[in-house]
DNA sequence: AGCCGGATCCGCT
DNA sequence: GCGGATCCGGCTT
């Protein structure tokens, strides 16, 4: 469950990114300015910029100088509906909200500023971030990470990751997790090349 | 200084 | 099912 926005999700489909070794992960070239929250503590959100439009977000899932990271990529909104609907106005049913790793953070707000900030999963209270007298689910209360339900296990599917190029998108690299029978699960796409356009001659 | 491709989404066919 | 949008990071020259 990420809560926080004004909206809780409860998450359905991730895909893990296993630090430097990881020929799909941001950090495989090792660390730069864009993925430095990688390298950090865990319990983080590492937030990114892709495709010249669209923010995805990670938590950070190992110690301070390793670079492992799990990728939000869907997720079933649970609370705050109307809010959720009013950030994501193209979505053609509820279980398209948080459908897919851009829209995830469209629905809970998520900004490219949000890099680096504190879930507070490690017990700790957090950076002085009580949930204020706005009360919890008002918008503007801090992103946290917390516990939902258990998943049986027999309903957990493991595959290939999405959208991802190359040698790390191939089955030997099958960290893409996500719930059988849940809407909300992002349907899978094999990395497709993008041709680019030819080049335009500008008259003068 | 430039180029290339990207952990995507949306609208149209 | 497909192509366009749109711009930044990181690598090459």
């Amino acid at each position: 469950m990420l809560h926080g926005r004004g909206v809780a999700v409860r998450l359905t489909e991730v895909e893990a990114y296993l630090g430097e070794r990881d020929p799909g992960s941001h950090a495989f070239r090792g660390r730069t300015r864009r993925n430095a929250v990688m390298f950090g503590p865990p319990g983080r959100l590492y937030v990114y910029f892709t495709y010249g439009m669209h923010v995805c977000a990670n938590v950070v899932c190992s110690p301070e100088g390793e670079a492992t990271a799990v990728l939000l990529r869907a997720g079933e909104v649970v609370a705050g509906h109307e809010l959720a609907r009013r950030r994501r106005t193209t979505s053609r049913s509820d279980a398209d909200l948080a459908r897919g790793p851009a829209r995830l953070c469209v629905a809970l707000g998520i900004r490219l500023d949000d890099d680096g900030a504190d879930l507070g999963i490690a017990g700790e209270p957090g950076p002085s971030g009580e949930p204020g007298p706005s009360g919890a689910g008002a918008p503007g209360d801090r992103l946290r990470l917390e516990p939902g339900e258990p998943v049986a296990p027999a309903r957990i599917r493991q595959g290939p990751r999405t959208g991802v190029s190359g040698e790390g998108g191939s089955a030997a690299y099958p960290w893409r997790f996500w719930i059988e029978g849940q809407p909300s699960v992002s349907p899978y796409r094999a990395h497709t090349p993008r041709r680019r356009p030819a080049a335009v001659r500008r008259p003068s």
